[in-house]
RNA sequence: CGGGGUGUAGCGCAGCUUGGUUAGCGCGCUUGACUGGGGGUCAAGAGGUCGGGGGUUCGAAUCCCCCCACCCCGACCA
């Protein structure tokens, strides 16, 4: 997304920079990575010496990779500062006393890390810190002038994941940045909106900073509704999450949230194809399989998904089916907006087969079958021609489903069928934003996410003040949160080569790496020292490779350590009077830069 | 949680089918020599509860049972 991102300098003479010496550091590069990493930026890191594994989804952090995650945190405090957000540090260990209001423990399930104190009270590791950080706010807030507050901290979550997977991408232990905001209203100076915005730029310059690739996507709905939750997605072809485009309206969504523009609708009135013929389709686990032992392919399947809706929604219905093509996935927020419901959930299986539903082989027909039941076929399911669909018993899938002449006069009732938009959206599906424009498709990796809470938390606990009319209201709030040390693996899996990690100036490591082919002699030490010392002095940060090793060793440690400069200190360049000057992605030897003009030629392509 | 796979030296692997000297190989590491601008050569070394426990057997890395750890696919994921 663009926005008027303030360009900065990288480094600046206001701040020095470091200089480091790699026989002083830990950095253990190895010629080969563990064989159970996969992913470019699992491999990288570990093979240039940045992480080390320590258990599933626990990882070491080496000095390389914990000076990136300083300058990504450092990025993230002056963009938070600079929106107005003040740092804090919150403890992660939690009493679980604090999830009484929330019921988080149970939303949470088994991804949150219990453990027992010695008095044998149960504490959490915080995943994150809504219940916290509340707790400290009604506390210390009394009064509406105290608000609007923003507060955020980098600190390291836990949330015991069930799968935790390619390197740092998804731990069970990570650094997070997170931050929570505090309204007495929605609208206007000082409220939620104003914060939500401030943080979407903030979002929006850390992460241009930072030098990643990145889509702004709304994601699903917070309690307020609207667009009140996005995602920072870096764009990245193994990234875990699809994500959705219109290229005229630069609409962008995840695809749990992405509409669809209006698609065709069939008639339901079509004429069956052949007779009702169930054939038996036992030990199936999906509509694939099912397919191929019926001889259907799955887009002239039927696929109907069963939901219970909550009592408390009041409706004449208790129970949803949604029906979908069976090359698509059923979209259960879709599924909510077309039936009008707040609250549904995959029906619990005991309950749907007491109450008819042959779960695995449902056919539209239990709209009929099942007292109770709303219908919800998605446009795509809706035309005519051949369908097969389950036979409503167990084992047995049916072909030559026909819509008129086997749900018959239900179809004409607006209270027990709906034909609407009720599936994932999909590369080529009409834009919601733009007519005639096709929505495409793409892979994210999730880096932040934006959130309007509104009352959820201050209800669940208890937190509500008075405000300047002396009514008594809950205080509204937002999240904002962004995974740091995910943010440094996005960044390698979108700048590699074969040679290793090219790092943006912003958040390398360190911005310049001296090579010195002889370690040991003093010209190069003298020189090394003296160059060095200038780029310091410009807030440059530097790696004299002072190690005996032979120049192949360190120039193929230098690709996979991937800082973005590369001056090489040997007799060929220093006869010349000069030193070897070389980025990382430049493909070549380099060249030889006369040494009183190094500083400026660096510093120039730092900032550049 | 379901499916699949892997555990042998710091890393990558062979050996296991068909049990049998002292468990091998490559990289890395140590020492020495030669070398010296893209993971160099030679020589000599160090390094192992064969993931753990139990069983079968005269004898187990190898066969059987149980457990654990890790990876991949899926489900799940404020």
């Amino acid at each position: 997304m663009t926005t008027g991102t303030t360009k900065k300098a990288v480094v600046s003479s206001v701040r020095s920079g470091v200089c480091h010496r790699w026989s002083k550091s830990l950095i253990p590069t190895t010629r080969e990575a563990p064989n159970d990493a996969e992913t470019p930026s699992h491999i990288l890191l570990h093979r240039a010496g940045y992480i080390r594994q320590v258990g599933a989804g626990i990882y070491d952090y080496l000095p390389l990779a914990h000076r990136v995650l300083n300058k990504v945190g450092d990025i993230v405090r002056e963009e938070m500062d600079a929106a107005g957000a003040t740092e804090l540090l919150m403890p992660a260990l939690e009493p679980f006393e604090l999830f009484e209001g929330t019921k988080r423990h149970e939303d949470y399930g088994a991804n949150l890390f219990r453990l027992e104190d010695r008095k044998g009270r149960l504490n959490a590791l915080a995943p994150t810190h809504e219940e916290v950080i509340t707790h400290l706010m009604m506390g210390s807030v009394s009064s509406y002038k105290q608000l609007p507050l923003n507060l955020y901290q980098v600190q390291t979550k836990f949330r015991d994941e069930a799968r935790p997977r390619a390197g740092l991408l998804r731990c069970r232990e990570f650094i997070m940045k997170d931050a929570y905001s505090f309204h007495m209203h929605v609208e206007g100076p000082g409220g939620l909106n104003e914060a939500y915005d401030a943080m979407y730029r903030a979002y929006t310059n850390i992460f241009t900073r930072c030098g990643l690739d990145f889509t702004a996507v709304e994601a699903e709905s917070g309690p307020i509704g609207g667009s009140a939750s996005h995602e920072f997605m870096v764009n990245c072809a193994s990234g875990e999450d699809t994500i959705l485009k219109c290229p005229v309206s630069g609409y962008a969504a995840n695809v749990e949230k992405c509409e669809t523009g209006e698609r065709p609708k069939g008639t339901l009135q079509e004429p069956p194809t052949g007779e009702w013929t169930e054939v038996h389709t036992p030990n199936l686990p999906g509509i694939t399989e099912v397919g191929k032992a019926m001889g259907v392919k799955p887009e002239r399947m039927l696929k109907t998904i069963v939901f219970s809706v909550d009592e408390g929604e009041g409706k004449s219905f208790k129970w949803i089916i949604a029906t979908v093509r069976g090359d698509h996935d059923v979209n259960e927020g879709k599924v909510k907006t077309l039936a009008g419901v707040k609250k549904i959930a995959m029906a619990d299986e005991k309950a749907a087969r007491a109450a008819g539903f042959a779960i695995g082989y449902v056919s539209p027909k239990c709209v009929n079958a099942v007292p109770g039941t709303l219908l919800l076929i998605d446009a795509d399911a809706s035309h005519g021609g051949f369908w097969a669909t389950g036979a409503d018993k167990a084992d047995y899938h049916a072909k030559h489903f026909n819509w008129r002449r086997d749900v018959g006069a239900a179809l004409d009732d607006s209270g027990r069928v709906k034909v609407g938009d009720v599936r994932n959206a999909l590369e080529g599906d009409p834009s919601p934003r733009a007519a005639g424009s096709k929505l495409v498709t793409g892979r994210g990796i999730e880096v932040g996410h934006i959130f309007k809470l509104g009352t959820k938390y201050s209800d669940a606990m208890g937190f509500a003040i008075l405000d300047a009319t002396q009514q008594k209201k809950s205080v509204i709030m937002g999240c904002y949160g962004i995974g740091v040390s995910r943010t440094m693996a996005a960044s390698v899996e979108q700048n590699n080569d074969a040679n290793g990690i090219c790092w943006p100036a912003p958040i390398a490591p360190y911005h310049v790496l001296i090579t010195l082919m002889k370690p040991e002699d003093p010209k190069q030490q003298e020189i090394a020292g003296k160059i060095s010392c200038e780029l310091v002095g410009k807030g440059i940060d530097v790696l004299i490779d002072d190690r005996d090793e032979r120049a192949g060793v360190k120039f193929k440690d230098a690709d996979l350590i991937g800082l973005p400069i590369r001056l090489t200190l040997g007799d060929k360049a220093l006869e010349q009077g000069g030193v070897e000057y070389k980025t990382r992605r430049d493909t070549g030897k380099g060249e030889v830069v006369p040494i009183a003009d190094v500083t400026a030629k660096c510093l120039a392509a730092i900032n550049g």
